[in-house]
Formats: C-alpha cells, sequence, structure tokens
DNA sequence: AGCAATCCTGACTGAACGTTCAGTCAAGTC
DNA sequence: GACTTGACTGAACGTTCAGTCAGGATTGCT
C-alpha cells in the first residue's frame, strides 16, 4: 500500500496518461511515449495495466465520476425543481472549465462511434439527460415550468453547460465571450434557461 | 473530364472516405480499407490524393462550406437581427440533423488539438461565433435585445443549435428528446434563445 | 495505326507500434 | 543464508500501415 512519499508508480503512470491523451490524443500517443513522459519502461505500464485501451478506461472512468456527483446531487438532492437544476448547471460549468483535458478526454471516444467506450458514455451521457428530464417534469407538473417537452429541454440545458466546457477542451479559451468567468458563465445559461421555459 | 456516367473515381474515393472515416474514425480507417470499399487499389488513392490527411481535408473543407453558406446568409442577408439569428438557428439544426457524418467528421479533428486541420475549424468556428455576436450586438443596439454579452449569447447559441447535430453524430438520435424534428427543435432553441436575451 | 497522356494495379518497403518475455534487483520472510 | 515476492527493465517479435515503384491497361487524338 503505497502510504506516504508523493503518489505510487501506477498514479504517476495514470497521470502522464492523462496529460498525453488530453494534448495529442489517444491514437497520436504512443505507450512508449508515456513511459518516457514519466521516466519508466514501457513493459512497467504492462506490469500496472493489461493494455493501452485500460488506461484510457481508467481514465474515463474518473473523468465521469467527476461529472456524476454533480448529477446525482442535482437529481437526488434537496430543493425545488429549479433550485436542483441550477446547482447542476453551475457544478456542471465550474467543472468542464476546470477539468479541460478530462473534458477532451471524455470527447474523444464520443467521435468514434464503433470504440468500445463509445456505448458506456454515451449510456452515461443519456442518464443524465434523463435524470435532468425528470426533474423539468416534475417543475412543469408542480406549476414551476411551462409545459415543454423535457427530455428536449433537457438535451439543450446539458448542451448549454457543455459548450463553455467544450470551447475550453478546444484551447479555445475565448470563442466568442470577452470574459470567461464560472460565474458569468453559469449565470447567462441559467437566465437563458429558466426564462426560456418560464410559464 | 467527367462528364456523364456517374461519379468520377476521384469523386468515390472521397465518397467513400466519408463514409468509413464517419463510422470508424480518421485513426481506425487503413487507406487499404477506402480502397477496399470503393474496389481499387490503395496506390490509386494515392493517385488522386497526396496523402491520407489531404483526404480528410477535402471532406472537411466540404463539409464546412455547407454549414458556411447559411452563415453568411445568417450575417450578410436580409432581415432584422432577430429574423437572421432566428434563420441561421433553423439552417443548422437542420444541416446538423441531415448530415451526421458530416458532424461527425468535424468533430474528430477538433479533439486532436495539436492535430493540423484543428487550428483551421476553430478559425471557422470562432469566424462564425463572431458573426453571431456582431448580429447580437446590433439587435442590442437596435433596442431589440436586452443589453448582454454579445460574445457569450453567440456562444450559447451556437452550443444549442449544435447540440441536436451532436446528439445525431453520437448515433443517440433520441438522447432525451421525445421527437426527433427539425421544426420542434429548431422552433424550441429559439424560444429558448429569443425569450433569455429578451429586453 | 501509332502515340501520348491519363488511369490504374500488384508487389513491395521502411517505420512505428502494441505487446511479450526472460531476467535483474531490492526488500522482506523463514 | 536460502527462498519468495513485487517492482521493474532491455530487447525482441509480429503486425499494421502509410507511402512508393515499375509497369500494364485504357482512352483520346492525329
Amino acid at each position: 500500500m503505497p502510504e506516504s512519499g508523493g503518489p505510487s508508480t501506477r498514479e504517476r503512470i495514470l497521470a502522464c496518461a492523462e496529460d498525453l491523451f488530453g494534448r495529442k490524443g489517444y491514437d497520436a500517443v504512443a505507450v512508449a511515449d508515456i513511459a518516457q513522459s514519466c521516466g519508466v519502461s514501457t513493459a512497467l505500464i504492462y506490469y500496472h495495466y493489461t493494455d493501452k485501451e485500460s488506461l484510457l478506461h481508467a481514465l474515463v472512468d474518473r473523468a465521469s465520476e467527476v461529472f456524476d456527483v454533480h448529477t446525482r446531487d442535482a437529481l437526488a438532492g434537496e430543493g425545488s425543481p429549479r433550485e436542483r437544476l441550477e446547482r447542476f448547471t453551475r457544478a456542471w460549468v465550474a467543472e468542464g472549465l476546470a477539468h479541460e483535458s478530462l473534458v477532451r478526454i471524455l470527447v474523444r471516444p464520443l467521435s468514434d462511434p464503433e470504440g468500445p467506450l463509445s456505448a458506456e458514455l454515451l449510456a452515461r451521457i443519456s442518464h443524465t439527460i434523463e435524470g435532468l428530464a425528470s426533474v423539468i417534469a416534475e417543475g412543469i407538473e408542480a406549476g414551476e415550468f411551462a409545459p415543454v417537452d423535457p427530455g428536449l429541454a433537457a438535451e439543450c440545458l446539458f448542451g448549454l453547460v457543455n459548450t463553455r466546457a467544450a470551447a475550453g477542451a478546444l484551447n479555445a479559451p475565448h470563442l466568442g465571450a470577452a470574459v470567461v468567468d464560472v460565474k458569468v458563465n453559469a449565470d447567462f445559461i441559467v437566465r437563458l434557461f429558466f426564462s426560456g421555459i418560464a410559464r
């Protein structure tokens, strides 16, 4: 058990992989590159991980978890539908801006529809959107929102919160926005979304 | 010059590349796969195109052009700011839903920040968003919209119109939406966006 | 028919990459 | 001191793939 003295070699390998995958992309990174980047042999990586893909898998799992926490909070947490959706929005915008290379690592498998992780990630995304939709539906029933299509609204909210994260992941800090600030971004999205589905 | 008798071999190669790149992804497709898929030799592809990347480049150019046409129309065309933005929105939603594999081909280079096409595509996207921002700014000055940050609003609109396209490109026809219909989608986005920036 | 330009192919190459494996080394156990 | 275990390495193997080359077929022109 690694107790002190910094991160274990296993974790260092994962950190190097995250950095390289995030910068160059999975396919463009050789296992030897990762090895060199953290000063170990290629073989050691295979000692710790079964294959190259399992490295990606570990990263995706870790990255997903970061976002899933906020989703669970929004779906099952306390507060009115509006409060919960707002909490979700602010949390995702903040996380997306804070973890650019994670976002990039998450985006990549999605653009490879036949890849092994694509289905898994898609399932997670669907689950998130369905969760949002059910909160929106709850709000509609309570008379808090106008009677829109909950699924469509959820999808739009999801798209909105990810737009800034995507811009960050693309190394385009200010695609259009004059100021890149978590609060400003989230405020605007909240305003846009809730005025759109207001009664 | 090929005049009749179907598409030229050159174009057939490009079509096969589009299909395969769209389904499996650039890196997962070997030049030999493309050759086999349209019944020619590998060498012929190198006779018509300088290298594998130039195939992707040709596809990206073609795909970008499809969207750029609507952008120019929205920016320089006739009508009030709101009318032009609405035209842009409806056109992009429709194109995105109609050309899924093109969207997927456009997404991939973006997720590879150090790739050669990334910068080019990013420039196109920035240009589109800046164009939207200037139309929004125009609308604000005319008192048509509330005084929001034009760049931020443009980015959000861009994110909204691309959300559905992305969902389609991910082979997830109904991520959250109960009905996948161009008009329903565009109507909702229009509603969301313009009520959000209404005075 | 003869000729030249264009279109196309099979066979091949050099390099890169994922993966494996025999073996080293230090630390701990009996 | 003999033995075991976990961490780690250097060198190599097999495969895949982008790109090349020398030449064959086809087409169009005179």
